[in-house]
DNA sequence: AACCAGGTGAGGA
DNA sequence: TCCTCACATGGT
């Protein structure tokens, strides 16, 4: 179906939320971009403040792009919540039209299992691959698409089909997390009832000594718990956003833990959950309930700016 | 050719 | 609890 989005005049940019690095699997087409969701193919094209949409299915009409794309918040009110200093106003000025995205979770969680220690094309080819070879078809303008695999689908790879796929030793703890979920032992729809610290508890709890879901460390919870669970205070932090707040929050997470994030950089040290929980605490209380949006502008302006 | 990438688990002090 | 190290793979 065909629809089209009237933007008003909120900030809103479709390449630089597509090309951010929250979600791995659309591409530009002549203009378009084209996106595989829950059970459908749609393209976009945004000219001003609209965005044409054309769908393979009516599934994905109004209501659904405007869910994804979260046009159903204040968000005038977020950045004037967020703009605590000269550094992320900048931020939010070079990226302009930034948005987060509220992408489905079993696809977020697989995805940034994947994505540990990696780079984004190498994640986007990864889950490429696995899409090609587990996910069902659709057929959209005379094209096949692949869609994401389902948790039955995934669980029912073999470990070495998975390594096939480029995801090296990634590939053992995608086919433990695809059989916690599709076997029930994790309930994903708990993370979008419950708030921050229960959806964390939820994904990274240690059952019997044995996590159900391996490979989900706290930065990839906060990457789920941000972009597909509407927990706007999670603040994931990667080695951009390590680097960003090294330079610029020094006097905000306090001497000790910035201490800490440089022997991350420079000694290739990792941060014990502890100091991490104490480091997203700090900037959680510095940006305030809508950290995770600050945390995304930061991830963008470290990649910009402060690569070697 | 080392080094890095949206880190994490296992094992030991 | 924290720290150290291995870990697959592909790009620079």
């Amino acid at each position: 179906m065909e629809f089209t989005l009237n933007l008003h005049d909120t900030p809103f940019d479709v390449s630089i939320i597509l090309e951010s690095g929250q979600v791995f699997r659309w591409e530009n087409k002549d203009g378009w971009w084209y996106g595989m969701i829950d059970s459908g193919v749609v393209k976009v094209r945004q000219d001003g403040s609209s965005l044409r949409c054309i769908s393979s299915t009516d599934e994905i009409n109004q209501e659904y792009i405007r869910t994804y794309f979260r046009l159903d918040e204040d968000f005038e009110g977020v950045l004037s919540a967020i703009m605590k200093d000269n550094v992320i106003n900048e931020a939010i000025q070079r990226f302009y039209g930034l948005r987060l995205i509220r992408q489905p979770t079993w696809e977020c969680l697989v995805s940034f299992v994947i994505a540990t220690n990696s780079n984004i094309p190498r994640i986007r080819r990864m889950i490429s691959n696995i899409c090609r070879r587990y996910g069902s078809t659709v057929l959209f303008e005379g094209l096949e698409y692949n869609l994401f695999p389902t948790p039955q689908a995934l669980s029912g790879a073999t470990v070495k089909d998975l390594e096939e796929c480029g995801l090296g030793y990634r590939a053992k703890y995608v086919r433990r997390v695809a059989e916690a979920v599709n076997n029930g032992k994790v309930d994903l729809s708990e993370l979008l009832i419950g708030n921050y610290e229960q959806g964390r508890e939820t994904l990274i709890r240690k059952v019997l000594g044995k996590k159900d879901l391996l490979g989900i460390g706290p930065k990839a919870a906060d990457c789920v718990l941000l972009f597909s669970c509407d927990k706007d205070e999670a603040f994931p932090i990667d080695v951009w956003i390590t680097r960003a707040v090294e330079k610029y929050y020094k006097t905000v997470v306090g001497r000790e833990l910035a201490r800490k994030l440089k022997l991350r950089l420079s000694g290739r040290q990792n941060l014990a959950l502890g100091t991490y929980d104490a480091l997203s605490s700090r900037l959680r209380s510095y940006f305030g309930t809508y950290a995770g949006y600050a945390q995304q502008y930061l991830f963008l302006l470290a990649r910009a700016t402060l690569a070697d």
